[in-house]
DNA sequence: ATCATATGTACATTATAATGGACATTGACG
DNA sequence: CGTCAATGTCCATTATAATGTACATATGAT
C-alpha cells in the first residue's frame, strides 16, 4: 500500500502523489499525452490533473511536445536525474561492464533495478548475434517473470515479498500461475547461490543469467542479467555465470555511495 | 515571478512548488542534506519541510543516504530524466558533436541550456591541452556573464528579457555592472549574426564562442560553445566558428521532437 | 551544572487545494 | 441539422495540507 500510489476508495488525494503519479504515466506511455487522456487513463478529476499539469508545466518539469496540448516529462527532471546520476556514479562503471559482458558473450548484457514492486531494464548493451535478443528499456515488468526478481527480493522476508508483490503478478503472460510458494524457494536458494539462472517463463527461447549487486547493508539494489539463447545458455553456463560474478565484482564499489 | 520559487510574503506556499525547491535545492548542494538544514536554508517551515520530504522518500524521489537521516535525490528522479533523454533524444548525437569539436580544436566543448533563468552547463567534453579549463557541470550562472546567454534568450523581446533576468545578475563577479542595454545590444547582435564570441567576463584569460541549436519553431533551446585560451581563441577564430556552426547543423534534427 | 543549538516529532488551526459539477467549444458522424 | 464524445475552463464546496508552536532529546560550549 505505498510505493506507488493507492487509488484507495472515496479519499481525496495528494497533490504530490498525483502529481509524480502524472509523471510516471507519462514516463510508461513514453509519448505526451493530452491532461484529458492523462486524467480518464489514471482515473483522476479532469479539474485536477488540468491544475496540476498546469502547476508542473510552470515548474519545468513538464512540457508542451508533440502539439494539441499534448505534454510530456520535462527538462527540469532531465537535469535532476542527472545530478542523481553523478552523485550516485554508476553510470561509467556500469556501461564498462555492460561493454565487458557483451564483448566476452557476444550475448545481451543489462543492468536492472525495481521501480517501485515492478522489476526494470535499466541499461542494456545489445550482444553481437546476428538475431538479437531485444529488451525495452524502462518498461516495468512483474517481478516473477524474471531471473533477476529472484534475487531483487532476496532482503525481504517471505511475507514481506508476498505483500510487496502484488497478488496478480504471479499469473504469467501465457496464463499460467506461477506457484508464490515456488517462487519464494527459488527466491532462497538464489539468496543462498548468488545468483540465479533459468529457461525464461515468459517466452519459450531465451536462458537468463542473474547476479546481484548488493550495497553496503548488503541489500540487493540491481542485477548484472544475460539473456541468451537456451541451447547458448546451457552450453556456455559456466563462462557465463563467472563472466557476471566478475562483472559484478568490479562494480561493487562503484554502486556504493560515497559519504559525505 | 515565476520559473523557480517566489518566496513572497505571508501565504503560504503549495506543497508541490515546495517540493521541487527541495528537489533544485539538493541538485545544486551536490550533496546529501538533513530535512532540517534544508529547512533553514531554503527558508522554509521546519514542520513542512519534514512533511514533504517524507512524503517523497514514500515515493522514491528522495533517498536517505549519507546516514544521519541524510536525504538526496532518488532512483525515481533518475528514471524520470532517463525517460526524457529518451523522448528527446539528442544525448547520443550531442556526445558525438561534443566529441568531434573536441578533436577537431582540442579545446573544451560545452552543450548549455537554461535552466530556468541562469545558464547551466549541461555536458561537456574537455580539450586535449595541457592546461585545461575546467567548468562545472550543472552549475548555475547569471545569463549575462557567458556568451550563450546572448543566445539563449535572443528570442524574447528586450522587455521581457529584462523581466526575465533578475537584475543582479548584471553585476559581473568582479564587481562592475554590466549595462543591460549593452547586454541586449549584444543579444540582437548575436540573434543576427548567428553566433556569439567574446573574451569572457568571468575570468582574464578565456575567449568564448557559442552557436545556438533551436527547436522548430526557431526558438533557442541550447548552445553549442567553446571555451579557449584567449590567444588560441583570436588565432583560429574562424575555424573554431566554422567548427561550430557545422556541429550545430549535425544536431538541428536530433534536438526536435518525433512527433508521436 | 547551565545554557544554547541542532534535530526530530506531535498536534491544533485555518488557509487552501482537490474535487465535482456546470458550461463552452469543437469535430465527427449519422 | 442534431447528437455525441472529447476537450478545456470556471467556480463553489469542503476535506485537508501547510503552518506555527510546543515538546523531547541530544550535543557541545561555558
Amino acid at each position: 500500500m505505498d510505493s506507488i500510489a493507492d487509488d484507495a476508495g472515496g479519499k481525496r488525494a495528494r497533490g504530490l502523489d498525483r502529481a509524480f503519479e502524472i509523471l510516471d504515466f507519462l514516463r510508461q506511455n513514453r509519448r505526451a499525452l493530452k491532461p484529458n487522456e492523462i486524467a480518464a487513463q489514471i482515473g483522476a478529476p479532469r479539474s485536477s490533473v488540468y491544475e496540476l499539469v498546469n502547476l508542473l508545466l510552470r515548474n519545468g518539469i513538464l512540457e508542451f511536445t508533440g502539439g494539441d496540448g499534448r505534454v510530456f516529462l520535462g527538462r527540469k527532471l532531465y537535469f535532476l536525474g542527472a545530478a542523481y546520476e553523478n552523485h550516485f556514479d554508476f553510470t561509467r562503471e556500469c556501461e564498462n561492464a555492460l561493454e565487458w559482458l557483451a564483448g566476452e558473450t557476444r550475448e545481451t548484457a543489462q543492468f536492472c533495478m525495481l521501480d517501485g514492486n515492478k522489476y526494470m531494464v535499466v541499461r542494456v548493451k545489445e550482444g553481437a548475434r546476428p538475431f538479437r535478443i531485444a529488451t525495452d528499456v524502462g518498461r516495468l515488468i512483474p517481478i516473477p517473470w524474471t531471473a533477476s526478481g529472484r534475487l531483487l527480493v532476496s532482503h525481504l522476508s517471505n511475507e514481506e515479498i508476498l505483500a510487496f508483490i502484488p497478488k496478480s503478478d504471479f499469473r504469467l503472460p501465457n496464463g499460467e500461475w506461477l506457484e508464490p510458494q515456488t517462487f519464494l524457494a527459488e527466491v532462497r536458494q538464489a539468496e543462498k547461490d548468488g545468483f540465479f539462472t533459468f529457461n525464461s517463463i515468459v517466452d519459450s527461447f531465451t536462458h537468463c543469467f542473474a547476479v546481484p549487486l548488493k550495497d553496503e547493508s548488503k541489500h540487493p539494489v540491481a542485477t548484472l542479467c544475460l539473456v541468451t539463447p537456451r541451447d547458448d545458455g546451457l552450453a556456455n553456463r559456466d563462462h557465463y555465470l563467472s563472466c557476471l560474478m566478475k562483472a559484478a565484482v568490479s562494480l561493487r564499489d562503484a554502486t556504493r555511495t560515497q559519504p559525505s
